[in-house]
DNA sequence: TATGAATGAGGGTTCATTCAT
DNA sequence: TATGAATGAACCCTCATTCAT
């Protein structure tokens, strides 16, 4: 199976590009959906999404395509991954709004977090493979603990 | 000033790429050293680190010559930006002790923390300067606040 | 039938060049041969090839395979197309021949003639594809003329 | 000088058909263009623009370019292309109508006409150029003689 | 005999780098 | 020191050909 062999199926690199972010999107945007729906808490669910999300980026083979480089698509594939990433904020906007309702987050900008949390998790993900200090899951733990309850000492 | 140009100063493109990380790393390195050594509480002081390093990322020529990638540097050049990131994870895990010692932070690894720091940043930058929605300075506070305060209610 | 298939008849796409040639050119050559042995006159036989010639480059399917790229054959195959081409331009002097012995040609090259008449047909064949301008029975009778009639008025 | 540095004044291999298109094109239509304009008779500017035409396919670097594939171009392209022929066939036109006029030509479309010849020329200019049996100028006597007065007997 | 997937070679294109000026 | 042109390697992609089924 060589690299070329790609072209069987895409018709560019573009296309493997998109087709790469679609993929690992939908994981993720599948796993929201029905965290969203469940019952559990606010907290609950974005410690559920953040375990997810750590788990794409570092061990799934195109994990890292959720950072696409918008330059390098068409108009078309850019227009669709911004609406992708317009949908996962919606959810993501879900849970804060809850947890903020009930009194567990305070206000948040769910753009910016989201952003924060991939952009992170992507950049912990190159230094974790090279040097590879624990599990995915011990890097989820921690990453979600700073996320949700900060530094501030209690 | 055309590309080619550069050959006068460096020898290949990789030198380019560690010299922009040495430029970029050093002007926040130099703050971070300044900041260590004030008598500001622990907080303040990571709230300084992070506003240089939302600055440096999001305005400076070469800011994200800071997340350059390690594996296509030379050997030599690899080991010195990882002892640049062992001398910055230093600085940063005295702001961290400090802040533990006075209760002010809960226990953190600084190495995660700077990680994902400077990942979370690079990654809102792109989207920054895509979608351009405030200014760094808004970025930094509210980014400041998620990662010191986190999003738990008070 | 897919295109890969072709490979169970052909050794290579050269092989299918030099058959898709050798299968134009013997639907013409063959007409040629009928055409020098019947009683018309040289007028009529030429008018009858060039009819002929231009069906095939226009309406049959490997039609512009008369007009093969010497370069892109072999050796072996280059020389059998040449033998084919100097097969067809013999038939074509035997009817110029007698059309100048009875006065109704003036003395021309075959040669000259053969190419001019198949690469004039070719080129029209593309824009006639492209655009359609009328039927391959009216581009013959008007090629017929010019090169018959010339364009000197009466 | 290797083929990849075309890259530096063209985008794509595209263009280059284009311009080379252009500079053979352009190189006929200016001489067709003077001959149009001069006051010698309708055949022999006629015979002047043959033996153009034979010079710059024969001759020139890029003159089997005029007869650039429509299906290779971008639609822009396609339609400038489509244009210049339109151009060349209506100088050929005019040289056809005074021809027409003056009694010396019988009537004729031009561009088939035009198309005939281009193709023609092309085509024994392979050949010539495999089997070198004259020079161009030879080459443009006889297929002007044969364009012009047909093979009808005198 | 036909099909879909695989392969290697080669053409098209970019990019890092060098050279002549 | 700067520029435009040149080079070779490498990448993107296609195409002729083969293989497994």
């Amino acid at each position: 199976m060589k690299k070329g062999n790609l072209y069987y199926y895409f018709r560019s690199k573009e296309e493997i590009l998109f087709a790469c972010h679609e993929y690992s999107h939908d994981r993720l945007q599948e796993l929201l959906d029905q965290t969203v729906r469940t019952t559990a808490s606010a907290e609950a669910k974005l410690r559920k999404l953040i375990r997810a999300a750590v788990h794409v980026i570092l061990d799934e083979l195109y994990g890292t395509a959720l950072l696409v480089d918008l330059e390098a698509l068409t108009p078309a594939h850019r227009r669709a991954v911004i609406h992708r990433r317009d949908r996962f904020d919606h959810g993501l906007r879900l849970i804060l709004e809850e947890g903020i309702a009930t009194g567990a987050f305070r206000p948040a900008d769910p753009k910016l977090l989201g952003f924060a949390m991939l952009g992170a998790i992507n950049w912990i993900a190159r230094w974790f493979n090279a040097a590879g200090p624990s599990t995915s899951d011990e890097v989820a733990t921690h990453f979600a603990d700073y996320l949700i309850g900060g530094l501030r000492g209690l």
